[in-house]
DNA sequence: TACATATGATCAT
DNA sequence: TGATCCTATGTAA
């Protein structure tokens, strides 16, 4: 499930079980066998997180440098759990932290972090993250807004869940071209952004409906089925007018948006 | 057993 | 735009 959420969960996760003891790094799978060997008995140092980028700095200088892809997973398991595609195994006493499937999986020196971050835009869940950064960046793209917010150069962290459900949020259309939204629409875009994949890291998922768009029989509790609001719903009724929802492809992935919440540009 | 699909990104054409 | 990489899961056969 690797949007920025995700990852920056998992730096605040890692961060806490890793704590201050040297790791035991393996690669049961042998792809990463070279890389675990120069972090094995390391202490970690510091755990970061950009857009979907995840770092770990040990105390030689060695960062470590994990970014998800569509597939990948990073889960807290047990040391004696089935490791057969397991790319790195990170372990601390009776903790270990498994890596699946990953699309980029090195080690690197002190630079690592910047020469990733440096061609990322802004990441609404970092301290650094500049609205103003996001406003220009969205004003000078000539593309669609929805396959804007796919762009990581544009704004980091945001995947094909978040840019269907952002947009529904603020009642934009995909296609709207990027340099048409006025200020307030951007300011908009950013602030939801940010509170959602704030909440994204709190709970672990995402979900963007709230208990007031819940019917009342539901007593205000979200259920398993009613987290997301346009995601994969083509042509189920919209929470909030009724409308079927609908889907297209942009950018080379499926969106789905609400034709009345979200009006054609 | 096989196939489709997935919250991503890159490279070739 | 399409093929490709990586893994896991759900559905179809």
């Amino acid at each position: 499930m690797p949007e920025g959420h995700t990852v920056h969960r998992l730096a605040r996760d890692l961060a806490r079980d890793l704590g201050v003891n040297a790791v035991t790094a393996s690669s049961p799978q042998q792809r990463f066998a070279a890389g675990a060997d120069l972090l094995d008995g390391q202490v970690a140092t510091r755990c970061r997180a950009y857009g979907k980028h995840l770092f770990v700095d040990f105390e030689a200088g060695d960062t470590l440098h994990i970014h998800l892809g569509l597939i990948g997973k990073f889960r807290r398991t047990a040391p004696d759990a089935p490791r057969d595609t397991v790319r790195l195994r990170l372990a601390v006493d009776h903790i270990a932290w498994d890596l699946t499937g990953p699309m980029t999986c090195t080690v690197g020196g002190p630079d690592t972090f910047t020469d990733v971050t440096t061609t990322l835009g802004p990441d609404p869940l970092r301290r650094d993250g500049r609205l103003p950064d996001f406003s220009e960046r969205v004003a000078t793209r000539r593309v669609p807004i929805g396959a804007a917010l796919l762009d990581q150069r544009v704004v980091a962290g945001i995947g094909n869940v978040y840019r269907a459900e952002l947009l529904f949020l603020v009642g934009i259309h995909p296609s709207v071209p990027s340099l048409m939204l006025a200020d307030a629409e951007v300011n908009d875009l950013w602030n939801v952004a940010t509170d959602q994949l704030r909440r994204g890291v709190r709970l672990n998922r995402i979900v963007t409906v709230d208990p007031a768009d819940v019917g009342a029989s539901s007593v205000g509790r979200i259920g398993a089925d009613d987290r997301l609001h346009v995601y994969k719903r083509a042509g189920e009724p919209c929470r909030r007018c009724g409308a079927p929802i609908e889907r297209f492809v942009l950018a080379g992935r499926k969106t789905w948006f609400c034709p009345t919440c979200q009006p054609p540009p």
